[in-house]
DNA sequence: CAAAAACGTTGGCGTTGCCAACGTTGGTGG
DNA sequence: CCACCAACGTTGGCAACGCCAACGTTTTTG
C-alpha cells in the first residue's frame, strides 16, 4: 500500500473540462499508435475519412468538414499525394479549386484506416456498457452541437 | 435553410474519440479564454491548484499529481516565481528536490483561477442538465480509472 | 466594371505532450 | 565502505494540433 500516492488535485479531478481533457488526450494517445502502423496521422485520417464518405471535394471543403485549417489541408494533402493516396486536380469549373480524389490505394487505405479507428474505440470504451458507451456518445454529441453546432 | 451545408463525416461524427476530441478542444477554448484574463495558461492553473489543495511539494511531485513532465514543470514554475505567486525553496531534507511554495498573491490567484474555470465549466455544460451533468462526469471518471487509473 | 469574397499557398506562432541527456544527490547491495 | 542505481532538476529538442496573417489568383456581387 502506498497512502502517499500522488493524486490529482480533487479540484481538477472533478472538473468536467479536465476530465474530458485527459480523456482525450487518452484517446489521442491510442489513435496515435494505431495510426503510426500506418506512417499516418490524425489529419490524414479525416481527410481520407470524408473523401471515403462524399466523394471529391476542394480543400476549403474538406477543411470545413474535417475542422481542419486551409493552410493545414495544404500540408496534409501534399502528404497523401506523395503517398499516392490521393490525386490534386484543378477543377475546370472554378479555377480557384483544387478537386481532391482518392486513388485506389487511399480508398483501400481508408478501410484499414477506419478499421483501426473501430478497435481503438473498443479499447478506449472497454469499460463501459453497450448503454453507457450510448449515453456518452449522446452527451458529447448534444455538447458539441450546443456549442456553435456548425 | 443550406441543404448543402459542410457536415462532418458521419464517421467521425458518431465516434468516440473524435467526439472526445472536439469536446476537449472546446472546452479548451473556453478555459484558454478564461486564463487569458489571468496572463496564465493550462499548466500554470494545474501547479496552482495543486499547491492550493495539498500545500507546498516538490517539482516532481508536482509534475505527477498534475500530469505535466518534469521539464515542463521546470518553465512553468520559473513562469510563477517571475511572477511572484510562487516561492522555489532547496528542501534541506533532501538536497536534490525544490520545494515549491504559494505566496500570498499565489494562494489569490489560484482562487481567482478557480472561480473562471467554475464559470467555464457552466458554459461548458450549460445544454445539459444537472444529472447529466452527473453523468458525464461518472463516465469520463470511470474511462479514465480502467485506462491506467493513476 | 469596381469591390468584395473565396481559394490555395507560404510562413509563422503558441500550447500541449513527450523524450534524451547531463550533473547532482540519495539510497542500496555487495 | 564503496560501487551502483534511482530520483531529482535542468536544458534542449521534437511532433501534433490549432490558428492567423498575408499574398496572388479567380469568382461573385453590387
Amino acid at each position: 500500500m502506498d497512502a502517499t500516492a500522488p493524486q490529482s488535485p480533487a479540484g481538477l479531478r472533478t472538473t468536467p473540462s479536465w476530465l474530458l481533457n485527459q480523456a482525450a488526450t487518452h484517446a489521442g494517445r491510442l489513435i496515435s499508435a494505431g495510426f503510426a502502423a500506418h506512417g499516418l496521422r490524425g489529419y490524414h485520417y479525416r481527410l481520407l475519412a470524408a473523401l471515403a464518405e462524399s466523394g471529391p471535394a476542394s480543400q476549403a471543403d474538406l477543411g470545413r468538414r474535417c475542422a481542419i485549417d486551409r493552410s493545414d489541408v495544404v500540408a496534409a494533402v501534399n502528404d497523401l499525394t506523395g503517398r499516392g493516396l490521393v490525386v490534386r486536380a484543378p477543377d475546370p469549373a472554378d479555377r480557384r479549386r483544387n478537386v481532391i480524389s482518392l486513388t485506389e490505394a487511399g480508398t483501400a487505405e481508408a478501410h484499414r484506416m477506419a478499421d483501426t479507428v473501430a478497435r481503438v474505440q473498443d479499447d478506449l470504451l472497454a469499460p463501459l456498457s453497450s448503454a453507457e458507451r450510448d449515453q456518452l456518445t449522446r452527451l458529447l454529441t448534444r455538447l458539441l452541437e450546443h456549442h456553435g453546432g456548425h
